[in-house]
DNA sequence: CTGTTAGCGCATTCAA
DNA sequence: TTGAATGCGCTAACAG
């Protein structure tokens, strides 16, 4: 055998061994063997004390712990992923982070997963298109993540997700009913027929719709949450303005809408579009709520301080966050990929935005 | 040698050999004796096809490239790593990544890393305390990561990073210049000095500031450039009024500027707090901008729709993050750490919100 | 251009 | 309770 010391370089002894920059700092980490060396245990010992918590004498368990944190040891994550073949990590798809639904959510699952001791490896896409989403999750596979967390709620993305072989544990954030791969998400036709019904029963003739865009699950779901509503109340179900979930497309469809007098209602699929609207209803002079009411979707933190706070509807983000991980868990397992959906029930939040509708 | 098959179970030979959920689906993943096997060459050659892109006949480059495909090879992340010695992986570790700031960085940064060819993982902290960021570099050098982007801007986190050992790498963000690890940040005196320059060249005799919380560096830049600039204009410096960067925090302190008339600019240090404010001064009938004049600073994507909207300093987040992973990058590279201070220049986004000052 | 031989640092059998 | 082998899948020297 070679020995134990650290190798010196055989070509060109005339070299210094020392790197010049950065004296006296250890070049390469203290492996287990150190460990074991310096605590006059084999190397076997130290991975014992390190796993096992048992089957150790507590002397040399404490030997071992010195030893440890003298060489400021940190064990090699990619050995050890190497012979258990578990990466004690997790992937993350998202789309657009700096919104603040999706941001809530990372925020939510990082914390659980890192509770459950597991790691969170992030791939942030630019579109939700298919194409997009296959190659995160390729990305993530490459990084051998034992399980993944697609939060892509639009279609495109979505048939992606079906794509994704068995063998490796997924689950869908927001994706809608309809895919078939285990999902969890806030119900979102309850939550809009929560919005819709507290205007109606208001005494509001009807309610109008700002949507999300086309091809958006989450969209789709809250625009018939407020149709069943309108149903439920006989009330005339006005054409939908689809708007593209920001501040702007709430404000240029709110626009179309403050010419018409008898609008009194809307509800908005979120609440940045909420947020347009009522610039576009003050501009025109359209006080709300004494001439129109305003609902939104989401309870972004700054609701309670627009002009008027902003009545909405209340996702728990970070529960969201939380059963995900849950599903994943459960996955990873019992190694199958159960149908399951988990829908989550909104609350609504009734602010000042909304109000009687007048006679 | 014990052959090439996929071992079976020794014992218990009656159970069945597929698993009963997942027919035809392969228990483990191909590796690279697999797919040398079925190429007819040699693991070694799989490597280079893998890696060098050359001294390979293209004859059997593209055998070796059919076989992987054939059996959706995926090169295991944990033994390249532990032999090369590097993950490909980068740690970010943020506060409230729901917050637009932090979220924005996070993605420029993770979308530089992947294009870098990096995975990133995340550890996102619940407080800015020493103890939870120590914790979090902690987490990640655990997992081997080749540096770390720490976006903590908060003097009781950068004292942490301070403690990081200089072996890793590491990259402060918004940390402000006092801090001794290399960092990226917007020039906050220069932004906030901007706004300030803006109210008083409108012809406001003094300028308010709603700020940032203690003990944070930007809070304190923020401050600073505001007092400046009231003293290059040779305007009294009115007390600072002390927010946390909430909307609710910007309402309140506003609240106590609005009784007084003889308030008509007030800078805010975001554009939350900004938020806040303009709702506290509707409410007590002072409009803006035509009896006071809000400014906020970062330019958050709703700031136009806002009542009325709100002029702003613009950061370039992205750009933050692409920084932030070049002087990582760098790091890697030269293995030194450098006392590098990268400061971006903000812009000021004038919009409705400020205006003249009635004489 | 290609194959052979060694480990990387660790956990998992086995023996002692 | 501890130590000695073996191999996880791959890249890095070497040969040929």
């Amino acid at each position: 055998m070679s020995g134990d010391v650290r190798r010196q370089p055989a070509e060109k002894p005339s070299t210094p061994v020392v790197a010049p920059t950065s004296p006296a700092v250890p070049e390469r980490m203290a492996t287990m063997m150190d460990v074991a060396k310096l605590a006059g245990v084999s190397h076997q010992t130290v991975s014992r004390v390190l796993n096992d918590q048992a089957k150790v004498s507590p002397q040399t368990r404490t030997r071992v712990l010195d030893a440890m944190r003298q060489l400021d040891y940190q064990p090699n994550s990619a050995a050890r992923a190497l012979v258990t073949r578990r990466s004690k990590t997790l992937g993350l798809v998202t789309f657009d982070t700096t919104l603040f639904g999706p941001a809530s959510m990372v925020y939510g699952i990082e914390q659980a997963a890192r509770d459950a001791g597991y790691f969170v490896s992030i791939a942030s896409i630019r579109t939700l298109s298919r194409r997009a989403v296959l190659d995160a999750i390729g990305q993530l596979r490459l990084q051998s993540v034992e399980g993944i967390v697609a939060i892509v709620p639009k279609d495109s993305a979505v048939v992606a997700l079906s794509a994704v072989p068995p063998g490796i544990a997924l689950v869908g954030v927001g994706v809608g009913g309809g895919a078939d791969v285990p999902m969890v998400g806030v119900d979102n036709v309850v939550g809009a027929a929560l919005a819709t019904r507290h205007l109606l029963s208001l005494g509001h003739k009807t309610v109008h719709h700002i949507s999300g865009p086309p091809g958006w699950p989450e969209a789709r779901e809250r625009a018939t949450g407020w149709r069943e509503a309108l149903t439920a109340y006989a009330a005339p179900a006005p054409p939908v303005l689809v708007g593209d979930w920001s501040a702007r497309s709430g404000y240029l469809a709110a626009q179309r809408l403050a010419g018409d007098p008898t609008v009194t209602a809307v509800f908005c699929a979120n609440d940045q579009m909420a947020l347009g609207a009522l610039r576009a209803l003050h501009e025109v002079g359209r006080r709300v709520p004494a001439d129109v009411s305003v609902v939104g979707f989401d309870d972004v933190p700054e609701g309670p301080y627009l002009i008027p706070p902003l009545t909405t509807v209340q996702q728990d983000f970070a529960e969201v966050g939380r059963r995900s991980l849950a599903l994943l868990m459960e996955q990873i397992a019992t190694g199958a990929r159960p149908h399951r959906q988990i829908h989550l029930t909104p609350q609504l939040k009734v602010r000042d935005s909304s109000a009687r509708a007048v006679a």
